[in-house]
RNA sequence: CGGGAUGUGGCUCAGCCUGGUAGAGCACAUGCUUCGGGAGCAUGGGGUCGGAGGUUCGAAUCCUCUCAUCCCGACCA
């Protein structure tokens, strides 16, 4: 491709509505184009980059035994009311009628539609296990698109869905997805983790996140420094607390706080560490008041605490101060746990604790060396907090990191949720109707773009790992009105271009400044300059744009050079086995 | 939906407070000079100042409404 000819409008300068640095260097290389807030055009730079990262996809899902087919992005209302998530899925939803007054959505998922479609064309144990995906782009109507692909209303996506006869099929084909994943963003050359994560709206019963990690993302996410454990934040454990020997327990006294309502006021006041102090906080759980007991320092993690209550955490709300006084007759700040009457249930931490602080359930006053077991009933135990860097790894007892991630790819067991809502079954071979056992998978392609370049970037511009780039060499003809230079590039375009290698061939008429500045701006990793060493030496210069080192090399050797650059390159992203 | 901010040529922004009929840099066109890290000079084209209404002799500027975009929060693969 020749640059003089490929609409790639580059901006000098970052562009005012772009905040992270990939939504910036995205616009700025001419990558994508804004159409409306959260809808985006990918102009031939962003789609090369695109179809790059789907080809790995589609290579890997053939590999694992995937076919491909594509689904109807729009959807009719009667399959989602089936699901019942015409009701469950809320604003994100994009709905509208049609001409006939027919509800209709776009589709932001296809769960419904595919399970439509295998009920109704599948009907024997002997047909699967079976396991479809498409890429498509998908519309959720998000509160607040931002970050450019990073969260688009607008997005690609490449859904999976697969339906087995058995438990322990469903569970094989998990093991092969997340196989497959590891080694799609591995070839995509990102650096990643694989983390346990909560279901959330889409349901079922286990799954895996896929996080690029990169200081920019959306998601904290806690990471074991010895061994492979990883986990988002709303499912990452506790280590089960280390048992500690009980100290002589202190006579509770009850001492005067005027005013002292913030755990670090009534700590200060006491001198005492937020450690030795018990806090109570009230949540509404389906509307009814649950209080919660949280050592000082320690948060809740609300999506534990939901599932500790059994409630959807859409309907787990903190309480506001009325509500907490309706239900204790308390004011806020001064809540215990002694004398209650509300449910109680407390952080596993507690049952570390001894001669501890609580509020006194009385306005003004707290009390000092409350102790669980003597003073009140030991409530429901459970992991309810936010892990911290001070804990330990559940798996290895290591070090654990907290760090930021980008969601790019999800996978989910989804069991017979959706298949027995929709009524979808098979007859296994004594004859006996079973709904299918049903898993799904989910890769943001767009958004696996931006994580990259969130992921590598330098102050000149993106950074693209090999495989994905939207070319592999840019050659740079740095004097395109010398005659023996631009029969030296042109000669040297074509039979790379004739070898199979992407070229982008930079013939503008632009001073070479310019056009180093958009070669690493675009971040394509080998850029071939000929120009004033080849006039004087027949020497053709090479920058691998990984790690800004020129090679010299003779005209002659230019091709075989740049051939073994790529291949060595090309190894680094090799998935294993 | 709550909080904050911004809409002026293709892009980045100044002008607004204190009303007097729109400006810079980049980009674009032409010419000359330049030519290894976003060149210089000259000339030129391009703007309903987001939109509507109001105040005023006069509105980019003041007032009201409205639309859009961005950021924080809630929410979310």
């Amino acid at each position: 491709m020749r640059f003089s000819q490929l609409l790639l409008p580059t901006l000098k300068e970052d562009p005012a509505e772009a905040e992270v640095i990939s939504h910036k260097l995205l616009l700025r290389g001419g990558f994508i184009r804004k159409l409306t807030s959260g809808v985006y055009s990918y102009l031939p730079l962003g789609l090369a980059a695109i179809r790059k990262v789907e080809r790995i996809v589609r290579e890997e899902m053939q590999r694992a035994g995937a076919q491909e087919v594509l689904l109807p992005m729009v959807q009719p209302a009667d399959l989602w009311q089936e699901s019942e998530r015409w009701t469950k899925y809320g604003p994100e939803l994009l709905r509208f009628t049609d001409r006939h007054q027919r509800e209709s959505c776009l589709g932001p998922t296809h769960e419904e539609v595919i399970t439509d479609l295998i009920r109704k064309t599948v009907h024997s144990y002997r047909n699967l296990p079976l396991n479809l995906y498409q890429i498509q782009t998908k519309f959720r109507d998000e509160i607040r698109p931002r970050f450019g692909l990073m969260r688009g209303r607008e997005f690609i996506m490449k859904d999976g869905y697969s339906f087995d006869a058995t438990n322990e099929g469903a569970n094989t084909t998990y093991q092969k997805m997340h196989e497959a994943y590891s080694r799609i963003f591995t070839r995509c050359g990102l650096a990643f983790r694989a983390v346990e994560a909560d279901t959330g709206t889409i349901g079922g019963s286990f799954s895996h996140e896929f996080m690029v990690l990169a200081a920019t993302g959306e998601d904290t996410i806690v990471v074991c420094q010895h061994c492979d454990y990883a986990a988002n934040m709303e499912k990452a454990r506790c280590q089960e607390p280390e048992p500690v020997a009980t100290p002589a327990l202190e006579a509770m006294t009850k001492v005067e706080t005027v005013g002292k309502k913030k755990v670090q006021a009534v700590c200060e006041f006491l001198q005492i560490p937020a450690e030795d102090l018990v806090k109570t906080l009230v949540y509404m759980a389906e509307d009814k008041p649950v209080a919660v007991l949280l050592r000082g320092d320690h948060e809740v993690q609300p999506v534990k605490l939901a599932n500790t209550l059994g409630v959807n955490t859409d309907h787990l709300r903190l309480a506001d101060d009325k509500e907490i006084f309706d239900a204790t007759g308390v004011p806020s700040g001064y809540l215990g746990p002694i004398g209650l009457k509300i449910p109680v249930v407390a952080d596993r931490e507690l049952t570390r604790m001894h001669n501890f602080v609580v509020g006194a359930n009385e306005k003004n006053f707290h009390l000092v060396n409350a102790n669980m077991g003597r003073d009140f009933p030991v409530p429901q135990v459970a992991d309810l907090r936010m892990v911290t860097e001070a804990d330990h790894c559940p798996a290895c007892g290591g070090a654990l990191t907290l760090t930021r991630g980008i969601e790019v790819g999800h996978i989910f067991k989804l069991g017979t949720k959706y298949s027995e809502s929709l009524k979808a079954t098979f007859l296994d071979a004594q004859g006996a109707e079973q709904p299918f056992i049903m898993g799904c998978y989910g890769i943001g392609v767009s958004r696996t773009i931006a994580a990259a370049i969130e992921q590598n970037h330098d102050k000149d511009g993106m950074i693209f790992p090999l495989p994905i780039a939207p070319f592999q060499v840019i050659l740079l003809n740095l004097s395109p009105k010398d005659a023996e230079i631009t029969a030296a590039s042109e000669g040297l375009y074509n039979e790379l271009t004739r070898l199979g290698i992407e070229v982008l061939l930079d013939d503008r008429d632009e001073r070479p400044g310019s056009k180093f500045k958009d070669a690493d701006l675009i971040g394509i990793p080998l850029r071939v300059m000929v120009g004033k060493s080849f006039s004087s030496e027949g020497a053709i210069e090479i920058r691998t744009r990984w790690d800004g080192e020129t090679h010299k090399v003779p005209h002659t050797e230019g091709v075989a050079a740049i051939r073994s650059l790529i291949a060595k390159e090309t190894q680094r992203f090799q998935a294993s086995n």
